[in-house]
DNA sequence: GAGTGGTCTAGACCACCAC
DNA sequence: TGGTGGTCTAGACCACTCT
């Protein structure tokens, strides 16, 4: 059984708008309104095919748009119900401050406990190779220059949520615990830190899209939820810029916070 | 005539990937190794049914899921074409700095220049209305207290980008150029500082999500491409919350690139 | 086994566009 | 006028879930 209470309206022939629109509109105003709740079950299709008596495509098509503007997911056998949102984690601008990288925890674990969520990671690889062209750009390195590429995906309570690539120059990484697979407490940048390279600033460049199949594939990620794409970039003390990081987040799963001064 | 060059391949009836996943599959593939290049056309719907032996529905289901990703745009009576990327604007955590606004400009203008692009300013509605609750959280304000609402869409070449509402404590605003809806050289904010609230820092919360579609409309955007929800709120030097923007910005126009410092 | 959504077929008529 | 995509019908078989 499904929520068919809430199948109280009907098409108008008449209208300009296509049925399947039609129908899409009163089951989102459902959800907008509450009369459909988080995690309830909608109509099944055959409900919808006999209350608005339309074939099953029109009623597929309904469903569709429901669940590219992310409002539901659906189960294969089971139904179609309202997406329960995710816990968000919100990111502050000051997760990578010094103060953290001293306790010995690396960002992600910052974060995550701040959060009060289980942080776990796999998928660890660490090569040495040529980095992209605009990650060579962004270290001021020629394009044959080599990197240590060290490449994760971060989960939350077995939720993954990121995958994170980092480029480090080679002649900083090689021979060091940055080459490692586990880099040791306070990750790569307390490494850096130690060997000279004190990081005084970040900058972040944060775009937005829909996922490429092997990013849906890595995040898990159901239609309709779109990925941040966010390039940081850290520079020591002396502006010499000594990582890129490549990250892709499910971005129903973050809010980025960002303090930007006036002056 | 499509870019019927392209159909090459053909589908494995064997494998566990259904037909339409496959034939998506096909031309996602060429539109990433060029073989497809942004503005072709892709080969029509009976091109595609013909060379891979299929039904309509699952050559539409093909491209739909090419569309769903942003790749690809269908044009009614012309044919389906691989997406032209429009120029993204970089967003620089600077832009709100009081250097642009001593010079007599909005931040939106300042970084239209920049861009090289005409901007454009349009739906200037100014009301007075209680916000809505988060808005009252980050203002400091009472449930039942009241403000200045500004909302307008923000255009570039005459492409909309972008909309905005700002929320501005009515005590502040009220009976000033604030409330008008032109409010003079410099935007509010330069009125702000005028009445003595010089503007000491910004916060800024980025998320990422598909669009209403409201919002689809209000940013003529296709299907396929999120938006950015950015909530800035502007901090006077006494440390009062002044201003509350909630902007929603289509995300394939936009770059935002923030300095994060590393103390 | 009954009910659900996933895939696919083979048609139909329509609206829009370019020639 | 012919080709394009948009909408809709009426079926079919399958895979999955729950009981």
């Amino acid at each position: 059984m499904g929520g068919a209470a809430v199948l109280t309206e009907q098409i108008d022939p008449a209208s300009d708008r296509a049925v399947y629109r039609q129908i899409a509109d009163q089951l989102r105003e459902a959800i907008a309104r509450g009369r459909l709740q988080e995690g309830e079950q909608l109509p099944s299709e055959t409900q919808l095919m006999e209350h608005y008596g339309v074939a099953r495509m029109t009623v597929r098509n309904a469903l569709r748009i429901l669940q590219e503007e992310g409002l539901t997911i659906a189960e294969h056998g089971r139904g179609v119900y309202v997406r329960a949102r995710p816990p968000v984690r919100r990111l502050a601008s000051d997760r990578f401050a010094q103060r953290y990288r001293m306790a010995g925890k690396a960002a992600f674990t910052v974060e995550s406990e701040q959060a009060g969520a289980t942080p776990s990671v796999d998928m660890i690889q660490v090569s040495e190779a040529r980095p992209p062209g605009d990650v060579a750009d962004r270290l001021g390195l020629a394009d044959d220059a080599r990197t240590v590429v060290r490449s994760r995906r971060y989960s939350l309570d077995g939720r993954p949520v990121e995958t994170a690539v980092s480029y480090i120059p080679a002649d900083l990484a090689r021979g060091t615990p940055i080459a490692d697979p586990n880099p040791g407490p306070g990750g790569i940048y307390a490494r850096l830190e130690e060997s000279g390279h004190t990081l005084e600033r970040f900058t972040e460049e944060v775009a937005a899209r829909m996922p490429t199949p092997d990013e849906a594939r890595l995040l898990a990620l159901p239609p309709g939820v779109p990925v941040f794409r966010l390039v940081r970039t850290a520079y020591d003390n002396d502006g010499r810029a000594v990582e890129v990081c490549d990250t892709i987040m499910a971005a129903n799963a973050y809010l980025l916070a960002y303090d930007l001064p006036a002056r």
